[in-house]
DNA sequence: AGACGTGTTGTTATGTTATAACATCAACAC
DNA sequence: GTGTTGATGTTATAACATAACAACACGTCT
């Protein structure tokens, strides 16, 4: 979706991959997990650029011909990773993208740009809340929130205009 | 998901389908297009209940043995009805839904219950347009809204209590 | 070292969700 | 009744995901 060239015009993507590992190697100490080198690889792969990553693209980056990986390595790795909140699951998208903070536990929720497939996470309090509130309202108690929303982002919007 | 006697127990469910139905025809008067025996049989499936459908569950449901439906079948059907808005996709349960009141266009959201499975759709806009200001304010400019959240209906709390 | 337990990965098979491509059919207009 | 259009049927396959069991790696206890 994103060209890698695109991704790398405006910032140096490998201190993001670098923060991303390095974030996984402590949220693993913390919780006593093992950040293999499979786990790590599929990491990187999600962390391949700032948009969401097909499970079955990671796949065939793993490895081909004989020693292809099959799709429970893949999705594995991933559930561990969610697990852990290194890594979300778009699900309007069916694919996968790298938590940039990890650490604090949060009601994510995303903008998915349509045109270059850039995903960013808000994490703006307020509309979770709002969320729980109206939900409350009517006797729903929240437990998981799944907000995506698509759309324009800035950047292509420019390019538009 | 939903047990039928569950569902009927506090109200009467064939209301809930003649209404639907009713709607589909005005939408479908309104907008051209045909409501064939095909589409308001699937959309009949999709309203069993007041949970969400799964779309091999409608498949099934058509017919057995020689004359078995096929999925494009049921799939063109179902997109035909989301697209004047009479049922509603849930990404994260990959099922569907019937709106109840498909002719105002909105910006739904959903509240899915876990135990129950029941499926509620609230319009409050405030929610809509948070999240909208939200994304405006990153420059990003809103096209489409998933918003499911999962949880627990008041009737299970009650239950559980 | 060897035996054990636990967690990780490999492997096979299959289940589930969804669409492409082309054939046929039904309804309507002329 | 012929042509056009939209709807449905049919075949095949793509895309997404997990169950179940086998093998392996690693720590630990003796």
């Amino acid at each position: 979706m994103v060209l890698e060239g695109k991704t790398e015009a405006r910032h140096n993507h490998r201190r993001c991959v670098k923060q991303a590992l390095d974030s996984a190697h402590r949220v693993c100490e913390v919780n006593g997990s093992r950040l293999t080198d499979l786990r790590r690889r599929v990491l990187e792969h999600v962390w391949r650029g700032h948009d969401a990553v097909k499970a079955y693209d990671i796949l065939a980056g793993l490895g081909e011909g004989e020693r292809a990986a099959k799709p429970p390595t893949v999705y594995r790795a991933l559930h561990f990773l969610r697990e852990l909140g290194l890594v979300h699951k778009l699900e309007s998208l069916n694919a996968f993208v790298g938590c940039s903070e990890p650490m604090d536990a949060h009601e994510g929720w995303f903008l998915i740009c349509s045109l270059c497939g850039t995903v960013r996470e808000l994490r703006r309090p307020s509309v979770a809340r709002l969320v729980s509130e109206s939900a409350g309202r009517v006797g729903f108690r929240v437990e998981r929130q799944t907000i995506e929303i698509h759309g324009t982002c800035s950047r292509c919007q420019e390019g538009t205009g």
